[in-house]
DNA sequence: TAGATGATATCATAAAACGATATTAAGGAG
DNA sequence: CTCCTTAATATCGTTTTATGATATCATCTA
């Protein structure tokens, strides 16, 4: 979700945040994690994995707690754990929204008297 | 979720979807209603409204059924359902995970013997 | 001294987001 | 018909993220 930035996580860096509230630990052992833990579904190169610890150590939602030799650990923050509850807060609500839809709730907007979406003659099915 | 085009929408394409799974529409009215939907949560300016819709022309997702002066109706097709549900599924997906790991469900990886992910020390909530 | 291995770092390119701004069609007032 | 307003779409430019490929560097083993 580009431009404004971390507004909305991505699904990788979502997962990243998943591993690390598990316990520390560094990149590639996150990497790892993830494959297992999504049974393959996502799996993160080298270039997406460090490029999100980098961002993520820059604002702040992890912390690197140990080096050695070129292994670092990192340990997620309290504004990391912030991030990533909202993040599933925020997929909640897509699937709550999704939900409400199929069951075609009314829309609850602010005037509740839009031009348009007035549930018309019924999304043709032979497209 | 760039490079690989389309593979996982994001939460703006999610949406645009979304409405047009209720009806067809032009994008103003898909807009308006992914703002009353989402309570004001999600607001898509012209510029990503319309991009979205381009692409989703051009990958099939959508077709034009009517244009009237300078307004353009589109229908969801086959393709573009298909990919909306594949889309929610994701979702599920990926709060399914973070619900296990609250239960710090065991990993089922592949050979179970990773390296690392063995469930250390437990997660410093000092930090 | 190599060489293998584990782990991280960087480059270059593509995709997406989005504010700001421009364009265009239709309809109404005079 | 001409001018203005309004609704709707289109495009520019910048920022952010994703990612394959490749490079670097530390540690261990022989």
């Amino acid at each position: 979700m580009p431009k404004k930035a971390l507004d909305g996580l991505t699904e990788s860096m979502f997962y990243v945040l998943m591993a690390l509230m598990r316990q520390p630990m560094c990149g590639i052992e996150a990497a790892d994690f993830i494959q297992k833990r999504t049974e393959g579904r996502v799996a993160l190169g080298p270039a997406t994995l460090y490029t999100i610890l980098g961002k993520f150590e820059q604002v702040g939602y992890i912390q690197e707690t140990e080096v050695v030799g070129r292994k670092r650990t990192y340990a997620i923050t309290e504004l990391g754990r912030a991030a990533y509850a909202a993040e599933v807060e925020r997929l909640e609500r897509c699937l709550m929204d999704a939900r409400r839809e199929e069951r075609r709730e009314p829309l609850g907007g602010e005037d509740g008297g839009g031009a348009q979406t007035r549930l018309a003659p019924a999304p043709v099915p032979g497209l």
